[in-house]
DNA sequence: CGGAAGTTTGACGTGTGTCAATACGAGTGG
DNA sequence: CCACTCGTATTGACACACGTCAAACTTCCG
């Protein structure tokens, strides 16, 4: 993607996403060191880099996971267009996880320095990170409890459901259905099964009539029944930030 | 515990915590409504609760959780001294999460009409909480990558380890042991496993001479061969931040 | 002393993992 | 346009880690 300054910023026109003062915005694009595309499958930040940078997805798909020495990985949650990647964990310090990219995603760059001053001059923006924050927490939260004590169907119901409302509020669905780019093995590593299982599961929940699959296409066909799975309540969807 | 001041804090003395200047304690202070004492076992915050109050734990142990519709349970994380509640999520809006006293707790009461003048007046503070929100995340992700990824041995291993360090950290430790109130039924509940097997898991650690429980003291007798079960790296511990 | 809460044990069932092979789809090169 | 290949999806057979049920035991405490 083009360079894009933040005050023409395609997220920006988005419902999802809160609105910022002109003075804001001018502050985030001076915040903002430029624009890097990293290529489906790469690693953005590596488990262990000691001060990562700090970055936005501007658009596509990534996710952030950790690798135990064996080679065993968890996916911990995925990364959507508005998200930030290196403001999680230490702040300051190692990264404890990785991230990579999902699909060809193009990342803002933002330089570390002006943290500071984001948070000694714009106090709404940094309570905007504390809140990004704390909703990534939040999702988190729920993946832990779909490995935890969700069976199988559960929680890929629950992952379904969540990945398409997510991937909906920016605006990737097209006549409902979204781009889905994620192979059973990455649903298998965020929910902690088998590859194997997560295959024989989604075909029964496909058999179930649920939900439609295929050429990276995932339509939801029975939300009400996948949510009853999913032990889901719709909750009112705030405006969040964006930085 | 009486009313305490905070700069009389005695958590202040602990060398984990940062210290803060003059000024930011008076903030502090200022905000601080009161304290309450919650029993063992008595809810803090109830999930789906509009608007929870915002607290801080001064003394004790709680925990986060969510439970499903039909009673099935996750503890999230562990709640200990000097850890926030309240702040997690939704910083407004309802809780998605229920938080218990695990053993009887002090609680710092805090006015959330105040944490707006503290992002506009105190930004390290701010800073702060944010340190402590993607603190705790990390967590999170530590738990998801024990119920995800590895084997119920491993992942006791893991939670010992981690809930000795933390408690150590404030001070709770008497001899090379901790007083430790939890039980087989928490540990099940954040492991994702049943209290079956996380008993007969405990047992077999035991038995392997790794650790003693007992008395509500726990002692780790052989934290390398537990450091190793649990692909655990030792990192170095910052000084974190007390509000 | 009695009851509640927590811990232990054994027997047995099953959800999920592992292994191994096949099928499919998209891209590449001849 | 067909072979080839590589990543992904699919299947079946079988093993085992972990769950469930049920009962006893231990500790704590009023």
């Amino acid at each position: 993607m083009k360079q894009v300054r933040c005050y023409e910023c395609p997220l920006r026109r988005l419902a999802v996403f809160k609105p910022n003062t002109e003075e804001e915005i001018d502050f985030i694009d001076a915040m903002k060191r430029g624009q890097i595309q990293v290529l489906a499958g790469r690693e953005i930040v590596h488990q262990g880099d000691r001060d990562p940078r700090l970055y936005s997805v501007l658009s596509g798909w990534a996710f952030r996971f950790k690798t135990l020495t064996d080679g065993r990985r968890q996916i911990l949650n995925f990364l959507l267009p508005g998200d930030l990647i290196g403001f999680q964990a230490q702040l300051l310090g190692d990264s404890e996880h990785g991230v990579e990219a999902l699909t060809d995603v193009d990342l803002c760059v933002f330089s570390r320095d002006k943290i500071w001053e984001l948070y000694n001059r714009y106090p709404e923006l940094a309570f905007d990170i504390t809140w990004l924050a704390a909703h990534e927490e939040g999702m988190v939260d729920e993946n832990l409890v779909s490995s935890g004590r969700r069976t199988a169907l559960e929680a890929v119901a629950t992952l379904l459901i969540h990945l398409y409302k997510r991937a909906a509020a920016v605006d990737l669905a097209v006549k409902d259905g979204i781009d889905f780019p994620i192979t059973q093995q990455h649903i298998a590593d965020a929910l902690g099964l088998s590859l194997v299982h997560t295959n024989k599961t989604l075909r029964r929940l496909r058999k179930l009539g649920l939900f439609g699959l295929g050429q990276r296409r995932l339509v939801l066909l029975e939300p009400k029944a996948l949510r009853k799975l999913a032990d889901y309540f719709e909750r009112p969807i705030n405006a969040r930030p964006l930085i």
